[in-house]
DNA sequence: CAGAGTTCTTGACTTGGATCAAGGATGCGC
DNA sequence: GCGCATCCTTGATCCAAGTCAAGAACTCTG
C-alpha cells in the first residue's frame, strides 16, 4: 500500500517533489513554497469544494484520488477529470471555483493560500513554467477524453478505461498482474458518460469474453491484453507514437 | 468584416497583441519574438498538420478559425476544439503533434520555430506565464465541453452551441442581431458528437419552435433568447457566476 | 453474526439518435 | 445559365444504451 506522507517532513522528502508544481524549483524557491504550505486531509467520499465557491486555496494532491465533476440541474453528472498525486487543483487568477471537487479515496492535499501563491508565481518563473507544462498535459488528456465521450461506444469506453488503469499501474504491461478499480460502478459511469447499468453489463461482457477476470468486484486482472487493446477503438498508429 | 492583418506591420500593430502568448511581454521581449516570427496563410478546408507529425512550429491564430480534431480508425471523427484569433497551437516540449489541425476558414498564423520558441520561454517568464493562463482557460473550456459531450441531449448540445456563437459575437446579448455559423452541418456534428442528420433535424426543430430563424443556411438570428438559454440544460446558478 | 444499507448484476422494455435512402437547394466553373 | 458537386433536409427504420425493476452480493455497525 501507499506509504502516507508524514506532514512534518520537509518538501525535500515529499513524494511528489519532482512532479508537482514545485518540480522545477531549486532549494531556495522551495523554501518560499514551504513557508506558505499547509496540509489537509479528507476521507473518501467527502466534498472538498463546490462550483461557485470562492477560490481560497490552490492545492496539489499529495496522495489519494480526487474527482472534478459538474452536475446539471436535473442531476445528471459528468466527471471531467481524476486528480492523482502531483495533480494541481485551482486556477490562479480566478475568484471562483468552476467544478465540484470530491475526495474519491482518502486524500491529502498540500495547500497554498491563493493570493500568496499568485504573488509567488510572479516572483518564481519556475512555478508558472511548471504549471504551464502541467496544464498543457492536462489539456491533451482532456481532449483525448472528449474523443471518448463524443464518439466511442460503451464497450470502447470501458476498454479504454480499463486500459488506462492498467497502464497507470504497471509499465511494462504484463498479463495477469493485479489491478484495483478505484471507483464504484456509478463513478465509472459518470466518468465515461454512461449509466451504471451499462458499465456493469459491459464489465460482465468483457469477463465473459475472456478479456479480464475479477477476483472481487473491485479487483481484476487482464487475461487477453491484445483483445483489450483492440476493444479500445483507438487508432493503432498514434497510440504507439506517444 | 474582419480587417486582414498586414504581415509587414510590426507586432505593436498586431490585432492579437494583447491576447495572444505575447500579451504580457514588454517592448524588449516583443522584439525577441518578432525576430523569430513568420506568417503563414491557409485557405478554408486545408489541412495544417496531422497527428503524429513532427512538431516543428508553435503558432498563434492571427485571424480565421482552425479546428483541432481526432479521427478513429473507422472514420468517426471528433473535434476537440475550435481555435480562434489569439489561440495557441503546439505544445512546447513535445516532439510530435497530438491532434489534426485544419483551417475551417481562411487562416493566418503567426509562427515560431519550436526549438527557438522553447529557448525564449526559458528566458522570458512573461511568455510561459501567459501560456499558463491560456492553457488553464482552455482546460476549463475543454472540461465544460466534456459535460456537453457526455451528458447533454442532442437538443441541448445544439442550443449550447448556438448560445456559444451568439455570446461570442455580441455582448450584451440582443434579440434579432445577426449571426453566422462558421461551420458546415457535418463540422457541427463532429464538434458536438452527433451526426449531421441530427444536427439538421434539431436546427429545424428550433426554427419550428420559434427560437431561432434562418435567413440562409449559414445565417440566423435568435428570436427567443430565454427559450434558447433554457434549452441548453445548463445550471442556472453557475452560468451567471462566470 | 444479524440486520440494514450500500453497491452491483441481470432482465424486460423503451427510446433518442444513428443509419439508410432519396431528393432539394446552393454554389461554382466553364 | 448549364452541369456537377457539395451541402442540407426530411422520412423510414433500426439498434445501442437508457430506464425501470427486482433481487443478489457485499460491508459496515452494534
Amino acid at each position: 500500500m501507499t506509504v502516507v506522507f508524514n506532514e512534518r517532513e520537509s518538501c525535500a522528502a515529499c513524494p511528489i517533489r519532482h512532479r508537482a508544481v514545485c518540480a522545477r524549483c531549486d532549494t531556495d524557491e522551495l523554501a518560499l513554497l514551504e513557508a506558505i504550505k499547509t496540509y489537509t486531509t479528507y476521507s473518501a467520499g467527502q466534498a472538498i469544494i463546490w462550483r461557485g465557491d470562492e477560490l481560497v486555496y490552490c492545492s496539489s494532491v499529495v496522495n489519494g484520488i480526487a474527482a472534478l465533476s459538474r452536475t446539471l440541474e436535473d442531476g445528471r453528472t459528468q466527471m471531467v477529470g481524476l486528480l492523482l498525486p502531483s495533480d494541481f487543483i485551482g486556477r490562479p487568477g480566478r475568484e471562483h471555483v468552476d467544478f465540484d471537487v470530491t475526495a474519491v479515496t482518502d486524500l491529502t492535499l498540500c495547500r497554498f493560500e491563493r493570493r500568496a501563491f499568485e504573488k509567488l508565481i510572479e516572483q518564481v518563473p519556475h512555478i508558472s513554467h511548471r504549471i504551464m507544462e502541467m496544464a498543457l498535459d492536462e489539456l491533451n488528456a482532456a481532449r483525448e477524453w472528449m474523443v471518448l465521450l463524443g464518439r466511442k461506444t460503451a464497450r470502447e469506453k470501458i476498454a479504454t478505461f480499463i486500459e488506462m488503469i492498467v497502464r497507470r499501474d504497471s509499465v511494462p504491461l504484463q498479463t495477469n498482474s493485479h489491478h484495483v478499480l478505484p471507483l464504484t460502478r456509478e463513478e465509472i459511469a459518470n466518468l465515461l458518460g454512461l449509466t451504471l447499468e451499462t458499465v456493469s453489463r459491459q464489465l460482465s461482457a468483457m469477463k465473459r469474453d475472456g478479456i479480464i477476470s475479477f477476483s472481487d468486484r473491485r479487483s481484476f486482472s487482464v487475461t487477453d491484453f491484445d483483445a483489450l487493446y483492440r476493444a479500445t477503438g483507438d487508432d493503432s498508429d498514434g497510440g504507439m507514437i506517444v
